[in-house]
DNA sequence: TTTATATATTGCAATATTACGATAAATAAT
DNA sequence: ATTATTTATCGTAATATTGCAATATATAAA
C-alpha cells in the first residue's frame, strides 16, 4: 500500500493528476511565477528567489520538468528553464471544460 | 524535515498549491469527472464508480472538501456532494493568467 | 591545468500520503 | 426496538515527499 493505483484510471485522469500534483507545492508555483516574470530564460537565480537550499530547488525543478510543465536547455554553465506552453494549455483546457459544464448544469445543487 | 515550508510563500501561492495538490490524484480527478456527469447530487454511488474501497473513497472526498473543491450536504442517510464552482473558477483563472502572460512573452525561449 | 561557478545527484531523516480492514455513527425501514 | 444502509473514523502498513548537507559533474575563466 501507499502506492497510487494508476492502472485503474484513464490516461487522461492520470495525466491531469500528474500535472496537478507537480503544481501541488508552493515552491513550484513560485517557480512558475518567477519564470513568467523574467524575459530572458537564464534562470540560474531561481535559487536566490526561493527560501530553499539549492538541492531542494533543483529537485523541484526536476519534478516540474518530469511532469512536462517546464523545459530546460544547457546554456554554457547555466541552465535555461522555461514554461512548456502546451502542458499549461492542457491543464487550462481541463478547467475550462469543467467551468463550461458547470454553467450548463442544474444550479440547484447543495 | 519532510514538511512543506508554507510560511515562506505567499497566500496565493499556498492556496493555488493546495487546490492543485488536492487534484493531484487520479481518483480525485475521477470524482470530479463523475460529479460533472450526474445531474442529481446524491452521490453515494461514487464508491461504485471507483476501483477503491469505501474508506479510501471517503478519504479522497474529505481531501477535496478540505481543499474547498467540493461541498457536501447531509441528505438523509446519503450525502450530496457537489463541485464548488468558486474554487474551480479560482484555479481556472490561475491558468488563464499564465496562458495570457505566455502569449505576451518573448517566444525565443528554449 | 587549476580554480571558480552553476547545477545535479546521493543519502538520509522527518513527515505526509495512500490504501484498506475493522468499527463507529447516524438515519431509514421494518 | 431491531435491522439494514450509508458514510465517517481509527489504526496501521507500505510507500512517497520534503528538505538539506555533502559531494559529484560539467563548463568557464584564469
Amino acid at each position: 500500500m501507499g502506492t497510487t493505483k494508476t492502472e485503474h484510471f484513464t490516461d487522461r485522469q492520470n495525466s491531469i493528476a500528474t500535472l496537478a500534483k507537480a503544481l501541488g507545492h508552493p515552491a513550484r508555483i513560485a517557480i512558475i511565477d518567477y519564470l513568467l516574470t523574467v524575459d530572458s530564460c537564464i534562470c540560474g537565480d531561481i535559487v536566490n528567489q526561493l527560501p530553499l537550499a539549492q538541492p531542494t530547488v533543483s529537485q523541484h525543478l526536476k519534478e516540474l520538468k518530469n511532469a512536462g510543465l517546464i523545459k530546460g536547455n544547457i546554456e554554457g554553465t547555466a541552465i535555461c528553464y522555461c514554461i512548456d506552453e502546451a502542458s499549461i494549455a492542457n491543464v487550462h483546457d481541463f478547467f475550462t471544460n469543467i467551468s463550461n459544464q458547470l454553467k450548463i448544469k442544474n444550479k440547484s445543487c447543495c
